[in-house]
DNA sequence: AAAAAAC
């Protein structure tokens, strides 16, 4: 067994880092208010009829428009608009650029499902500035942390684009014809470059193309789908609305995740992305009242955002129709895809209304892709691209792992001791951010109020909560009031939770999967973290996976983990064949699926696949890591 | 075996 000071020690230094000294208090309500814009929602299929006395705003042929909006150009979309590549675009809901306007609406964001009636007639006239409603914390660490995407860390990473006729990647944003819309949200999240998986995808996706993506969360991988998606309703040929019923509305683009708390983080980005473009997003998922959902719907959608679950209920209903839907996106499709959900995703997108593959653009992103998992999702995709950014090992550096062995009877003072040596070196009486999984949503509750009762402010999220607390605790979480959060697998996968300094797997997961996407909580957007695994004999299927991956992060594999693994390295989804972990591979490749399409590799000079180990692992395993 | 996802 390892010292339990040396782990503690690495968990409070690495905690002391990613904390930094600006900690600020949680809540400081900022953006001001000005005068509400008069711009409305205008559907898609109304677009195109502009008042006459509307005539465009001209404006300088290059400058990136710092300047106020033209007039109100209510919803200029269609032909016309989407080939204006340097003019007007930018503003199609006029007003303003800083209106900034934090409605009672989604001000409502601390306050659960209660006042949010308040600012309703007044929110249905103006369009919420997503940039403003950020609470204290976010706002205090934005600048340094959303300029700060490291992308040091993100050099070097292999690309594979296999498919046909595969269309070359970009470097730069501006190369992109997304519009001047898009362009100046994308410049208000102080996006500088593209990441790699945007670098690849977005052009994919401009092109109309299906695609399989596996890629890292944490490197934006929510606009790398998004943006395609929102520049492609705003130049898209305008749809007859077919006529169902006055209550029926009709998406253009449906996003599906597994969790109601990803679908909310998806939906806040997506509004921020889609700020001033016109297009509207709507997040629709259980747990929370159907009737303003239902309300929201009505003022009109063109993306919906949505957790299965209630997504069926709407189509049952009637209120929803997927008849218009061009893109299709499901984020951690291979969770989507797995057991628990594949019927419902089958029904949603096989048995429903929606075009078929070919008809509508199918995109699919997870960092993790079992290759059973491909052969399923190949389903509900056309010629399609499958594109993989994964990470060679020495940029797993990023987080540190570590095992320990802990008896089950252990576990409870050994996580003490971690946090007590964190708390110890908390920054200005403020704790690190620290996420412990474990197994079963009892074991959650429990270890809790354990926490608790021992003075450690701690909160838990898991699916016997209500909705109200399950997202108070997420919110309680990230700033930091309760700076540990115990969490079953509902916080595993896409939660994009900044200053997590330490993933504490209390207990193991039996599929590494599961372990790969909860440590990717921290050690995001290029920045260390440490994850610390307790490891007994309970976990001996998960030895050799376990292992493995270390090895291939150039992690430190404790002795008693290498015996542990080579006693039960037999067979199973878990084994990872070879020493290739952080590469991907398509499918087809290595299956009667081939259909003999071309190989794109895209390796920088420095490493590329082929120094990485290659592909040819032969383990059928696909991941890039988050 | 557990977790997630509608009411």
């Amino acid at each position: 067994m390892t010292t339990k000071t040396s782990w503690a020690d690495l968990a409070a230094n690495s905690a002391a880092e990613n904390v930094g000294s600006g900690f600020p208090a949680s809540n400081g309500a900022v953006g001001t208010t000005s005068a509400p814009s008069r711009a409305t929602y205008v559907p898609p299929h109304l677009r195109n009829r502009r008042p006459s006395s509307d005539a465009p705003a001209p404006a300088p042929a290059t400058a990136p428009a710092p300047a106020p909006a033209p007039a109100p150009a209510p919803a200029q979309t269609g032909p016309a608009a989407s080939n204006d590549r340097s003019g007007h675009g930018g503003s199609r809901w006029g007003g303003p650029r800083n209106e900034y306007i934090r409605s009672g609406n989604t001000g409502g964001r601390g306050g659960g499902w209660g006042g949010r009636s308040a600012g309703w007639d007044r929110g249905r006239e103006q369009e919420v500035n997503p940039f403003a409603e950020e609470d204290g914390t976010e706002q205090a660490f934005c600048e340094h942390e959303n300029t700060g995407i490291n992308f040091d860390a993100y050099e070097d990473i292999p690309v594979e684009a296999r498919g046909d006729d595969v269309p070359p990647p970009v470097n730069t944003f501006a190369e992109i014809d997304l519009g001047e819309a898009l362009n100046l949200n994308i410049r208000r999240c102080k996006y500088v470059k593209p990441t790699p998986v945007q670098r690849y995808a977005i052009p994919i996706s401009l092109a109309g193309r299906d695609l399989m993506a596996c890629a890292q969360t944490g490197s934006g991988k929510t606009a790398a789908f998004c943006f395609p998606i929102i520049s492609g309703i705003m130049k898209g040929a305008l749809p007859q609305r077919p006529f169902r019923g006055a209550r029926t509305v009709y998406p253009r683009a449906l996003i599906l995740s597994p969790t109601r708390e990803l679908s909310v983080q998806i939906h806040e980005e997506a509004r921020k992305f889609s700020y001033q473009t016109g297009v509207k997003v709507v997040v629709a998922y259980g747990g929370a009242p159907i009737n303003q959902q239902l309300r929201e719907l009505e003022r009109g959608v063109d993306i919906l955002v949505a957790t299965p679950g209630r997504l069926v209920d709407l189509l049952e209903r009637a209120r929803v129709s997927l008849q218009m839907i061009r893109y299709l996106a499901l984020d951690e499709a291979d969770r989507m895809l797995d057991m628990g959900f594949e019927p419902q995703i089958r029904k949603i997108v096989e048995q429903m209304d929606m075009p078929p593959p070919g008809v509508r653009q199918t995109m699919l992103f997870s960092a993790t892709f079992p290759k059973e998992i491909q052969r399923l999702a190949s389903d509900f995709l056309s010629n399609y691209i499958f594109l993989a950014v994964g990470r060679v090992g020495s940029s797993t550096d990023l987080i540190v792992q570590r095992v320990e062995f802990v008896h089950e009877s252990d576990k409870r003072s050994h996580l003490m001791d971690l946090l007590h040596a964190q708390r110890a070196n908390g920054v200005q009486g403020k704790q690190a951010l620290t996420l412990v999984f474990v197994e079963t949503k009892k074991g959650a509750d429990s270890l809790e109020h354990w926490l608790c009762t021992n003075s450690f402010p701690a909160t838990t999220i898991h699916g016997d909560r209500s909705q109200q607390e399950r997202e108070q605790a997420l919110r309680s979480f990230k700033s930091g009031a309760t700076p540990i959060l115990v969490a079953t697998d509902v916080a595993a996968r896409g939660l994009d939770i900044p200053h997590v300094a330490h993933v504490v797997n209390f207990d193991l997961p039996n599929d590494i999967d599961d372990y790969v996407h909860r440590i990717g909580r921290t050690g995001r957007a290029g920045k260390t973290g440490l994850a610390t695994a307790f490891f007994n004999e309970n976990n001996g299927s998960l030895a050799r996976p376990l292992a493995d991956l270390m090895q291939e992060a150039n992690q430190e594999v404790p002795a008693w983990l290498s015996r542990f693994a080579a006693r039960s390295s037999f067979g199973g989804r878990n084994r990872r064949s070879g020493g290739v972990r952080f590469g991907a591979r398509d499918f087809r490749r290595d299956s009667s699926f081939n259909r003999g399409g071309s190989d794109n590799y895209y390796g920088n000079s420095s490493s590329g696949y082929s120094a990485s180990g290659g592909y040819g692992g032969g383990g059928g395993y696909t991941s890039a890591w988050d």
